[in-house]
DNA sequence: AAAAAACTCAACCGCCCGTAA
DNA sequence: CTTACGGGCGGTTGAGTTTTT
């Protein structure tokens, strides 16, 4: 479809506004509404485009436009709207009223993007950032999971959830490098045993709502897991008591429906905040009851992004081997 | 006090989609 | 069915402002 440039004609104003400008602006549309934005320019004594016009309006001058500092309710539920829905400002915008699109979306590059890097939030996907480096922020981990506590339920349970996975992930893959590289003695164990300490005293705040879980899968699964991969991984443990009393909240999934959740009752849900999204392709139930712990295993999905790991054969890999490990 | 760096946010750009001719 | 248009959207820019060095 080839289209014209909106604007493509030189001699047309670009740039800031000036009062003049937005007075007349408003008088043409208090007068006539705004009709065509492609005339209204012509129509209103106005040396513009009228995209341009039409983006002074919505953006600035419309009479109902909220202007100052975003309020903290207004943040978290920004935060949690872009949790479901992304990068739809628009969208976002229709649940704040007296907000524009563009508003927020500076709002949220300038201020919140920045605010869950310091705490630790991966701005993009919601989820607990992988690398590590975090954990040189401790503090800001606390604020994190206070402003997540505050979040309605079903957010702060598909976080928790996430934050599972990822600590799982984090508990896993130190595992695997127990495994390959040394004695459990060695310092490297010992260091990575520090940091998941230091990790875990952080989580509980993440930990620590009551969110109705579902009956605990994994009581068996941390034993039979602990003996499985012999002394040195009993030894972290009785080190990490924090850790270890976290753990079984960790897997303990909140057993939610999310069909039975949707987010809004708003009029503007048909702007997409339904649980057809993303977060529905999350797995959050509870894994059924199994016969086995590698079955249990098996059904955890971790993580999105390596959900083709196949666990239940690391695990049985893990189970082969003989205790304590030499490199 | 001055310069540099960082931040803010209004405005623009280009793409996309729905609709009418 | 194709084309052109209007309007909406998300990403980006850059001038002005504030903070830091």
């Amino acid at each position: 479809m080839g289209r014209s440039p909106s604007n493509n004609d030189a001699s047309l104003k670009k740039g800031p506004w000036m009062p003049e400008e937005d007075q007349k602006l408003m008088d043409y549309i208090q007068k006539h509404g705004h009709g065509s934005w492609r005339a209204l320019p012509k129509l209103a004594g106005l040396n513009r485009c009228g995209k341009s016009c039409r983006l002074r309006w919505t953006n600035y001058l419309r009479p109902d436009i909220k202007r100052g500092k975003f309020s903290e309710d207004e943040e978290r539920i920004i935060i949690q709207l872009h949790s479901v829905l992304g990068n739809k400002w628009s969208a976002i915008a229709t649940h704040l009223p007296g907000r524009t699109d563009n508003e927020i979306k500076n709002f949220w590059n300038t201020h919140l993007r920045k605010k869950l890097l310091h705490m630790g939030i991966d701005p993009i996907t919601h989820r607990r950032r992988t690398d590590l480096n975090f954990l040189s922020n401790l503090p800001h981990l606390l604020a994190a999971a206070n402003l997540l506590n505050q979040m309605n339920p079903l957010d702060s349970a598909l976080r928790m959830q996430a934050d599972a996975a990822d600590l799982a992930n984090i508990k896993l893959l130190s595992l695997l490098q127990l495994i390959n590289n040394s004695s459990p003695a060695n310092m490297e164990a010992v260091n990575l045993n520090c940091l998941l300490n230091q990790s875990n005293t952080q989580f509980q705040g993440l930990m620590n709502k009551p969110l109705g879980l579902a009956p605990n899968p994994t009581d068996q699964m941390q034993s039979s897991f602990s003996n499985m991969v012999g002394p040195s991984w009993r030894v972290l443990e009785n080190e990490n008591n924090i850790y270890n009393n976290n753990f079984n909240s960790l897997y303990a999934i909140p057993s939610v429906n999310p069909t039975s959740a949707s987010v809004s009752a708003s009029p503007e849900s048909s702007t997409g905040i339904q649980m057809e999204n993303k977060i529905v392709s999350t797995e959050i139930s509870a894994p059924s009851s199994t016969s086995t712990t590698f079955d249990a295993l098996g059904e955890f999905n971790l993580d999105d992004e390596t959900s083709d790991f196949d666990w239940a054969d690391l695990i049985n890999q893990t189970s082969n081997l003989s205790w304590p490990i030499t490199s």
